[in-house]
DNA sequence: ATCTTTGTTAACCATTTGGTTAAACCGTTT
DNA sequence: AAACGGTTTAACCAAATGGTTAACAAAGAT
């Protein structure tokens, strides 16, 4: 592993733990196992390792969420296939979607780079094959919008509000993954069973 | 209003859109208009400061859904009015789940306190009625958690990812409120559908 | 009137933090 | 082996930041 990517794993662990105001550069290094002017020596700054650090987290996520919204599916297959292959996904990274949500809520600029970035997560295909099996009468009409939201919500919701999730509900980490291995249909079959004439 | 009602504001409205770890003091006193040995004078520090703030924004949102929670109501009209009066009362403080959610996630330890606090968020009385209803033939088996995970995730995570939310689909603030509008209802409904018998 | 308590401020301090520098290291070329 | 290029480090620096101090003002209490 050369440095910069050692630097990189480094950046992502202590940002995504500690978001980019509470984390420190010389914590990154230590992390890294290396000198904190290697830092600068790889990346220009704080602001710039964090950029790339998002980024990638970014563009992880976004490109499967397109291929799975702008495949041949059929509604309901596209539902199934998001819900498991975002959860599996997000079980290996389980920081993503907080880290992601909050730092989009503190920069809200960012958002503005994400709308010209190729790897953003884009719905319009998504919501343009709704209203078509609406109007050919597969699917109750309903705002595309909102079953979108829905969808989101009830995938990424479990996942950014772990911490309190867990200690409302007193579950362990292993009972957290079970359950959100039963969301992997069940979240699915909710939704489908709502929309479905 | 009392100067310690002045901080109080100020650290809200600060610690709200910067997070702890980004929000300054000289700030939050810039916000309050007064000098900033005065928020050592009323606070200790920046971490009690904190936590009152944290602590009174929390006990705003539990007591509200305990209420609903405990009262006599059959669980489809709990459903219902916790929809109903949950997203009313984010509207008017529409930073607080993303904030209460960010802060948790990053300072895990605060959660133990919650767990003895008479203030916390109490599904357990919920979580016997949705077990009884089961039984009683009323709604289908499934659950009990997951159903309630449901719940918040349709309810909360719109507002905890607003920028991402807004920013995906092109929205503006006065369209995501008339969404959110909406949602009163139509979450409601979705889920009744989807578990009544 | 004056003493005491409470509220408020400008100036100051110690530490942390992001960032820089100049020297050392090391494999490659000549 | 000397010169060279990229890589790495210890030491350093300036600015930012949380927190303190000592003086000052306002308001009661005696």
């Amino acid at each position: 592993m050369t440095t910069e990517e050692k630097i990189f794993e480094a950046a992502k662990i202590v940002f995504q733990k500690k978001g980019f105001a509470g984390a420190r550069m010389q914590e990154i290094a230590d992390e890294a196992g290396i000198n904190k002017a290697m830092l600068h020596y790889c990346f220009k700054n704080k602001q710039s390792l964090f950029e790339a650090v998002f980024m990638k987290a970014f563009s992880q996520l976004a490109p499967q969420v397109n291929l799975i919204f702008s495949s041949n599916e059929s509604i309901f297959n596209k539902i199934r296939q998001f819900t498991h292959s975002y959860i599996t996904f997000v079980n290996e990274h389980p920081f993503l979607p907080q880290f992601i949500i909050q730092e989009m809520n503190n920069n809200p600029e960012f958002v503005i780079q994400f709308l010209n970035n190729a790897n953003r997560p884009n719905p319009s295909l998504m919501i343009a094959q709704i209203e078509q099996e609406i109007a050919a009468g597969i699917i109750k009409p309903m705002p595309p919008k909102q079953l979108l939201m829905d969808i989101f919500s009830l995938t990424v919701f479990p996942f950014a509000a772990q911490t309190m999730v867990k200690g409302m509900f007193h579950i362990s980490e292993t009972e957290f993954n079970q359950m959100m291995e039963e969301r992997k249909t069940s979240i699915a079959e909710l939704i489908i069973n709502s929309i479905k004439k």
